[in-house]
DNA sequence: GTCTATAAACAGATAGAC
DNA sequence: GTCTATCTGTTTATAGAC
């Protein structure tokens, strides 16, 4: 199952590096030099080990992407069958992406170059989409279709659960104009699981609506 | 009322390039030379005209706050005193924050700028936050609040609000996940028209739903 | 594989003529 | 105010010893 094995020793610490210092800082503010103290490696490593700067970003990129991959994979749900357990089972989702995309805990140091990425446009924005975005996507619209009553591969169905999806994200885009303006000294377990029930509250009731338009 | 007037030749011409340059790749990414060129002017204008590339990253925060100022002034809103009132004034807002967020027209070309200073912490964030942010926030809330029948400023409105913001600032960060995912080659006008109606449907049951449970 | 030393290009900032 | 020319430091990438 596992077809790329993690990297080990210096070639590990330098895409580690990468991770926190281009999601950090960005690509361009990142200096070789910066890369190699944060990872205690020589100067001349990253050339010997990814060619260049920019190969070492793609590495990063594809260490995303495996993160990803195995994150989706112990996230995956159970099966559904009637709407209610769809409802529950989105629940669960709307919770634990809450946790991934706000807490502190293993996959979720990656979301900074996600960000990154996405802005820059940058390599690893493919493994973006087809590492988690896409999968994520379509496995929500799953659910809604079963929760909601309608075409899960829908136009409405497919914009609706971005709707919800874009609620999650903003809580991390705009964390310290969400911070600042309530009150938050930071967002910790706590403040994650205000919000996460927030949206769920939200989401039933966008569910409720669907359901009613659509017998 | 006007108190700060607007840049003219060469120094506008060069904030222009620092707003359009650092919101499309980024501060570190773009170079002096760079800046100049697309401003039509001489490298040593930059230094002679802002002291430095952080005094000009600067004064495009100051720019960038001038303009938003503009925007929210223009788009000031119709006095509410009912709770249906303030539901359709919520709708209209929904509406134009769409088409500043996500159109091609006017202040909103700052947008980028503005995502990058947020994501870097940068200078412009103070602007953000008090030029936009915390007052487009404050008058949402005030509105919800009216047409829910909830607190204004309780905790409670105030997640409430991020959450439909979030759902807008998604579909900008996110837009190549998103336009690639719904199958559209760019969000042009109508896929905006069409995101903005299936928001404030969210928007009515979200409404519906806490003024069910706040008799 | 890891290191030092260095090359070659580029960055931002400045001096001084006009 | 605008220009050319240049200074100084830093950048990435490389050569070659170990």
């Amino acid at each position: 199952m596992n077809d790329i094995p993690p990297p080990e020793g210096t070639r590990r610490a330098l895409i580690e590096a990468g991770l926190r210092l281009f999601g950090q800082q960005g690509f361009a503010a990142t200096s070789v030099r910066q890369l190699a103290t944060e990872a205690g490696a020589n100067i001349a490593a990253i050339a010997y080990h990814f060619g260049s700067k920019d190969g070492l970003r793609l590495a990063c990129a594809g260490e995303f992407g495996r993160r990803l991959g195995a994150a989706m994979t112990a996230a995956s749900g159970t099966t559904t069958a009637t709407a209610a357990e769809a409802r529950a089972e989105l629940h669960r989702l709307v919770r634990g992406m809450a946790g991934f995309l706000l807490g502190d805990g293993g996959a979720s140091e990656v979301v900074p170059f996600m960000l990154r990425e996405l802005a820059d446009s940058g390599p690893g924005i493919e493994a973006v989409y087809t590492g988690f975005a896409e999968p994520t996507h379509r496995r929500l619209c799953a659910l809604w279709g079963l929760a909601a009553g309608t075409d899960p591969e829908d136009e409405a169905t497919r914009l609706a659960v971005f709707t919800l999806v874009g609620q999650l994200m903003y809580f991390r885009i705009g964390q310290p104009v969400v911070a600042r303006r309530m009150g938050w000294a930071s967002i910790g377990a706590a403040e994650t699981g205000q919000i996460a029930d927030r949206i769920i509250r939200n989401l039933d009731a966008m569910l409720d609506a669907d359901r009613g338009t659509v017998p």
